[in-house]
DNA sequence: TTGATTGCAAAGCATTTGCATGCTA
DNA sequence: TAGCATGCAAATGCTTTGCAATCAA
């Protein structure tokens, strides 16, 4: 628990140093969602966090949180995300390795992974045509080892189980 | 130019049969979306395309253009593509190999690549997991090769040239 | 003739912006 | 006190939908 404090600690004092250094003010709105942004470890959307800090505080807006999203991902404590339901995802970023993601097409699960092979595989394609990459983003879609596993006895989908992410299939677009 | 037609007239008749096997209709608009698709090389919105159908036929409403592009995704004959920018982008599917995209953040150019390695360390890496992949998206954004050489020399990107794809950087999002 | 198709206008969504009021520093 | 922050409402931008008129089969 210490360690996890420690992380909070040196977590909001960088969104402080980042909002001094850019003359802006630190407010108990941008306080409150930053504590439950850090509180949480999913994939959150807007409207979850929102609906998090709404809980709190019903006085905070929607607008604030976009808002203070939008610096939490400048700060370096955040990141974007997308899995091809037209929603922006923040997850945790400080301290975070970088990864991927790999998207459950039917229960929504969302599975980070990482390979330093693929990493490497693709700097040496972005030189072999003398491109520089600054970042990238790298997306499964499928079918996780449950769901896989349950289509196989049956074939039809289970129609009770909400999704989070219902990725209409159109291409392989996101 | 033979061959050319060929592919054209083997599009033409997949998008036909795909319209007959839904019981729906042939008409002088998606035939005309179908041409104008076909004969561009480029990654077009939806803006674009719409645009180059007006000049045929300026009746052609917005909505026709959507439908027809939905209708052209499902016969597998266009893929929905997105680089980040929020607009969707359609290019070419049809005895197009797979490939993933390179997109140039200054000019906005797009590079199509492949990489057999990458894409068998992506069926493995999935298969580590249990998840049994369908499609996969893969972008890399950064500077290419025209770019990364002339900020060598001149540092603040020249304002002059108008990025077909502009980027604003925010996390990893897309 | 039947029912799919079209284009317009309106509706949806997620996100951003204008602006008067409220608060940090 | 100055001017950044907030929250509401309104505006955006892209995409979809409702609907009456039109057209393919």
């Amino acid at each position: 628990m210490a360690a996890r404090s420690d992380k909070f600690e040196k977590e909001k004092s960088i969104f402080s140093d980042h909002i001094q250094s850019l003359g802006l003010r630190r407010t108990n709105q941008r306080d409150l969602i930053l504590e439950i942004f850090l509180s949480t470890e999913e994939h959150l959307t807007i409207d979850d966090l929102h609906w998090l800090v709404h809980k709190k505080d019903p006085s905070v807006g929607h607008t604030t949180v976009y808002r203070t999203l939008k610096l939490l991902t400048e700060a370096g404590l955040a990141r974007e995300v997308r899995f091809g339901d037209n929603k922006t995802y923040y997850e945790h970023h400080f301290e975070h390795e970088h990864h991927d993601h790999m998207i459950c097409t039917q229960c929504g699960r969302v599975i980070e992974f990482f390979s330093a092979e693929i990493e490497a595989m693709q700097d040496k394609v972005a030189e072999d045509h003398g491109f520089v990459p600054t970042h990238h983003s790298l997306r499964l879609w499928g079918l996780c080892s449950d769901c896989a596993s349950s289509s196989e006895k049956q074939p039809a989908a289970p129609s009770g189980a909400q999704p989070r992410v219902r990725v209409v299939q159109k291409g392989h677009a996101a």
